[in-house]
DNA sequence: AACTACATCAACCTTTTTTCTTGATCTGCT
DNA sequence: AGCAGATCAAGAAAAAAGGTTGATGTAGTT
């Protein structure tokens, strides 16, 4: 079952009781989402937390001179959302779509808060995650700050190297703040060096 | 500007004086969507009525085997959504999509209620929107129900023969409930008979 | 038992769309 | 002047969408 795969996952950040697990677990439904399908869109409120079991999602913003910039990716055992949108309750600005056919599991916003409130280790979980996603954009915005495309990009290979294969290049050259064709000369010049 | 179209609509079914048409007008926000782009998704509720300018909309839900079923077309002068979500304000159970990029007039629920309550004349439109809209579909339902496949196939042609050409034949299938493999026999064999 | 109306499955083809690449030209900095 | 990177336009390559066909199956009629 692919809450097994939540299970697993939540078991390297809190310990929990059989019964405990069963309340968290079962308060997360499963959903299936086909390539190319929006769980996020401007206007409508995030109304879920959620897991991926299986594939792939973008986040991204739209600016108004219709530039996409992606904000996050995510493949299996990462959560996604408009992230504002969700802990506030208010209509999104990001898109969220699935870049492959998915499986997720969505933690639906009162169901969190009453998870939360029924017991203290679930409260701790979502503080776990909470701080450990700030630690990180921390360290992606110095990084980004403090360095040129093509060391970005190196970056990212380093660190997600299972996700190069996965995201379609305009897309990681948005979130790596370039244009697709710069990102295409800067892979071209890297692989005719290596051979 | 593209209200004109719809002034032009309204004036087939209400008598309204230029200040009354310009209330009505202005309650409704022109949108631009682009072809594949989804204004409806089931577990969102349909915010909007939708009146069509430019374009081409699919209605359709899918059934838990996955089998796709198209409930209603738009193009020019139509009006699209889910119906049952908008009026109750409940979660979409239906997907609307564009068939084309399209340009759209949307009136959000809570305008269109203040509609109704400003100007009795208004509440005239919806009704009469509304019954033209249940008549529609009891026709449909009838005809549907007493003939066969092919039969559903000349007719739709005869009654929207601006359709056909504007809509993808495995959506025109599943509208008149038949396979696309079925429709594409069907065709094939008129087109024969007729050369 | 054969016939009709239609479904299902699989393979395949065609067309359209999406994604990626490349060259040329430009810009703002150092 | 030289570098990092953008923009624009044209193509090529890859993927997806849409459509066709043959084979085979089935339920209800005749």
């Amino acid at each position: 079952m692919s809450k097994d795969q939540l299970k697993t996952y939540l078991q390297n950040f809190v310990a929990l009781s059989n019964e405990e697990m069963e309340q968290f677990l079962s308060s997360f439904e499963e959903v299936k989402v086909k390539k190319r399908q929006f769980i996020v869109q401007p206007n409508f409120v995030n109304q879920y937390r959620t897991f991926v079991v299986k594939g792939a999602f973008r986040t991204y913003a739209v600016a108004d001179n219709g530039q996409e910039h992606t904000l996050q990716f995510a493949i299996e055992n990462w959560w996604v959302s408009d992230f504002n949108s969700y802990i506030y309750q208010h209509p999104a600005t990001l898109f969220v779509v699935t870049l492959e056919d998915s499986t997720i599991l969505q933690l639906a916003f009162n169901k969190e808060q009453a998870l939360k409130k029924a017991n203290h280790k679930f409260e701790t979980f979502f503080r776990i995650m909470a701080e450990k996603g700030l630690a990180f954009e921390h360290r992606r915005i110095l990084f980004d700050l403090t360095h040129s495309a093509e060391a970005r990009y190196e970056n990212f290979l380093l660190n997600f190297p299972n996700f190069v294969q996965r995201v379609p290049q305009y897309a990681l050259a948005s979130y790596l703040g370039m244009t697709t064709e710069f990102l295409s000369r800067i892979r071209n010049k890297r692989t005719r060096k290596k051979s």
